[in-house]
DNA sequence: GACCAGATTGTCT
DNA sequence: GACAATCTGGTCA
């Protein structure tokens, strides 16, 4: 019943986005064996508009995946050890997206348990950094077109349950703005 | 449990 | 040359 989301789904105002990809799962069959997790928590950046996020400043070489088609995945690298993971939205020329936060482990746990180094569940993707560790996303993956393999996001008919907005995490600036979704009380999610 | 500093490098000024 | 959409491990309680 899992079904790949198509780009029309990315194409949708940034925030509700964020929205609805909670409950989907993010999928990447690797070489070294397929990882899937349910989102649980995400945030929305909105281009120009917002202090926050990295096309505010213009296209340059790094954000150019986010001025590009819906759909996509845009990597970046951070704090000299860090990869963060977001989807791109809106259309062509839009420069918005969507950080995905953090994800609950649904297949190939024992692979995230052994990139990151950890064994309780709870540890292995409750924070974008660590999501990225234990899906095996890097470099590579910047750019990559989530309407296809072997990266994608889809849907399997589960209900997020409540859903909540709270202020971002980890931004200098206009940290004013609810734009984060959580699904309310789920272990997973990265800060209560 | 809460708080703090260190790691480490791509990117932009 | 400064800083960053973070995580971890240490200290002190």
């Amino acid at each position: 019943m899992a079904r790949i989301l198509t780009r029309k789904f990315y194409r949708r105002p940034t925030l509700e986005v964020a929205r609805l990809l909670l409950g989907k799962v993010l999928v990447h069959e690797s070489p070294e064996g397929t990882t899937a997790g349910m989102i649980v928590e995400t945030e929305g950046y909105l281009g120009p508009e917002d202090a926050a996020c990295h096309s505010a400043r213009g296209c340059t070489a790094r954000t150019e995946v986010m001025f590009g088609p819906a759909g996509h995945a845009y990597v970046y690298f951070t704090y000299g050890m860090h990869y963060c993971f977001n989807v791109v939205t809106r259309e062509k020329g839009i420069a918005e997206a969507v950080l995905v936060r953090a994800l609950e482990p649904l297949e190939g746990a024992d692979l995230m348990r052994k990139r990151r180094g950890k064994q309780h569940l709870a540890d292995l993707a409750s924070g974008p950094a660590k999501l990225c560790v234990a899906m095996g996303i890097g470099r590579a993956e910047n750019g990559h077109d989530l309407c296809s393999r072997p990266l994608y996001i889809e849907d399997r008919g589960i209900e997020p349950g409540e859903v909540v907005w709270r202020p971002r995490i980890g931004i200098r600036v206009a940290t004013e703005h609810l734009w984060r979704a959580c699904i309310a009380g789920n272990p997973h999610v990265s800060k209560k």
